[in-house]
DNA sequence: CATAAGTTTCAGTAATTTCTGAAACTTTGG
DNA sequence: CCAAAGTTTCAGAAATTACTGAAACTTATG
């Protein structure tokens, strides 16, 4: 498993982006590594790819697993794990989309429920408003992402595509739905 | 500058969440305090309310600076900087997720833009394609991204509630539209 | 059940990031 | 130009996170 320089230019990026991204970079590089792979890799391969120690890779995989982005795969005849990732990207951007929506936004929906629940006293009157609106707002975008995520990939890539078409379809509606907003201001 | 429970409450979430944000612990709680807070603030208000240095301060507002999550603002006859966070928080949303794909994709996108350049080896074919791939469906993506980042306000939120009829218009045209999918070929 | 092939855990170390406090710097007004 | 009020910088301390290597554990097979 020794990786060409063009491996070697993908894993080292993706290395260097983990700390951007939330992870490790060993994680990062052990992602790449099987992003690029045709074939399912077992965890020596990334030690010997990567040049770091065999535990690390154990927790660095462990850690794609509970991303939900690497798959156990045994091959016929072979006791060790092996790992790959989807080949279908879009498959992969949902997923990862769904694991960050879980770690950065899940909790704090949590927390402003809480804290809107709570009867504000005079003096949080004013951070109570904001809490109630930030909470509002953030259902409202965690609502359109439900109903998107249940889109079959093939109709969302369609809209995506569809860019300016969309617009002009909005553009319509908005005419006749109530929005509600800080008065026209203008 | 003493917060109450409440306010405890919210800005203790926020720093606590701030490391799977991609931010310092107290570069999530100054936010949070001037979130709350119906004024503008000095940094020594937030080193009142947070019991933290006034460098560590300095340098959180900076950071917010470069995110451009929080203004600089000043106050008829003080000398002192202070700062505010904006009022409309479909401008925060905005705003935060181009400074996202500013530091989250677009290095990688340059990236794979270079690697997808280079004339892949034949031991590279494989990793290329994944490459080529990968720099499509971000190009797709972003290309959505740049088109919706220029609607009003007023529509995106129109789109955003729209959800369930967005999906009819999108059914509609799926018929229509040719796709690029791994059954369809050209 | 013994062994070998493989995986996981964990205590300690290394690396990185965050935070502090003191010193240096800047700006305004006299 | 000086003094006062404020802001920024930076070297080192503290805290956190990532990594290693060795030992413990698991499981398939003779």
């Amino acid at each position: 498993m020794q990786l060409s320089d063009f491996h070697k230019d993908f894993v080292l990026h993706f290395g260097e982006m983990g700390s951007r991204w939330g992870i490790a970079r060993t994680v990062g590089q052990c992602y790449a590594v099987l992003f690029l792979s045709d074939a399912p890799l077992c965890a020596d391969d990334l030690v010997e790819a990567l040049g770091v120690s065999r535990s690390n890779v154990s927790i660095s995989l462990k850690e794609l697993q509970a991303w939900n982005i690497v798959r156990l795969r045994h091959v016929q005849g072979d006791r060790r794990d092996f790992f790959t990732v989807p080949e279908d990207m879009w498959e992969i951007v949902r997923t990862l989309v769904e694991e960050r929506k879980k770690r950065e936004i899940d909790p704090t929906l949590t927390k402003l429920r809480d804290l809107r629940m709570a009867e504000p006293s005079e003096a949080d009157a004013y951070a109570h408003g904001r809490v109630t609106e930030l909470h509002d707002l953030i259902e409202t975008m965690t609502g359109f992402y439900d109903e998107l995520s249940h889109l079959e990939t093939e109709r969302l890539v369609a809209m995506i595509r569809m860019g300016a078409k969309l617009k002009k379809f909005i553009a319509g509606s908005a005419k006749v739905l109530p929005l509600k907003s800080k008065t026209t201001e203008g």
